[in-house]
DNA sequence: AGTCAAAGGTCTCTATCCGAGACCATGTCT
DNA sequence: AGACATGGTCTCGGATAGAGACCTTTGACT
């Protein structure tokens, strides 16, 4: 059961998270939550680790996974993790060669929040398609009284 | 059985969500979790959430704290949020006009797995940073072997 | 009375990102 | 012999994001 209380604690240390942040004078590119959650929030980051959950899988394994993925984005998302050690990187000497990724220590730490969020997202994916509707019905509403006569 | 598997419960419901999603035949645009995720990857939103916690903030207020965000993109974002129902904007028709934007309840609930999220980048940054020393020392050597005679 | 500033944006220009798809080296299968 | 698979890289063109000029309205200041 969901209590509708948000949770105290949480919503101070985020508050207190930016709080810290907004205090730096200009280095805010090395803020600590904003360097993570920065590369978190690439494309294709969050669902790559998604994909690597169950076992490690080829480079061509995860292309054909992932639809719309370019081999070109694949490759730079993967690099991100890999630099971040959120994934690592096995090349076997096979030919043609095989590229394992698998996800690292570090990345499977990751999943309790990655699965906080996910299931945010999956209870509250009908709220927002609602609140999307009801702005477009209100923006249609607004620029279409502009056309037609008013009161 | 694993080693230490921290979250189970959370690992399958994540690897669960990836199934679904990549059972999907073409219709990625509508999957629920990418479409929520994508949204809150935009580059300012958790920010701007994160700045919305302690109280509502007026446009300027907003524009004044975030130092490296431009006009344009702190309305997008906000437009993106109140879309989707995570803040709502009141214009108190004063002169001049202001305009204050406030966590809608939606929004609050999101607390809870962004401070997850927050606490794990904090908790993590420093791993996260060492293993990109550790990468770019890697790649530092070897393409310094390239230039030196190997074997 | 004229000028200036502030709020909340919009508009334009440019830099960056991303996907598509060509290309590559190599060894296997037909 | 030639097509194919692997794990990429490279280039191209369109979409997207950021910087900063500009706009409008009105009150305050000179």
């Amino acid at each position: 059961m969901k209590e509708t209380k948000p949770s105290p604690a949480g919503d101070l240390r985020v508050a207190e998270s930016f709080r810290r942040w907004v205090a730096m004078p200009v280095d805010q590119a090395s803020c600590p939550v904003r360097d993570v959650l920065d590369r978190l929030g690439e494309k294709w980051v969050t669902l790559l680790v998604m994909a690597l959950v169950e076992r490690p899988r080829r480079f061509s394994e995860l292309f054909r996974l992932v639809p719309d993925i370019s081999k070109r984005s694949l490759t730079q998302a993967l690099r991100s993790l890999e630099q971040d050690g959120i994934v690592t990187r096995h090349v076997f000497p096979t030919t043609p060669p095989a590229v394992e990724y698998r996800l690292a220590p570090l990345g499977a730490t990751m999943l309790e929040p990655l699965a906080a969020m996910i299931a945010w997202a999956e209870d509250n994916h009908g709220r927002i398609r609602a609140a999307r509707r009801r702005y477009a019905a209100a923006e249609a509403k607004r620029s279409g009284a502009s056309g037609s006569a008013s009161s």
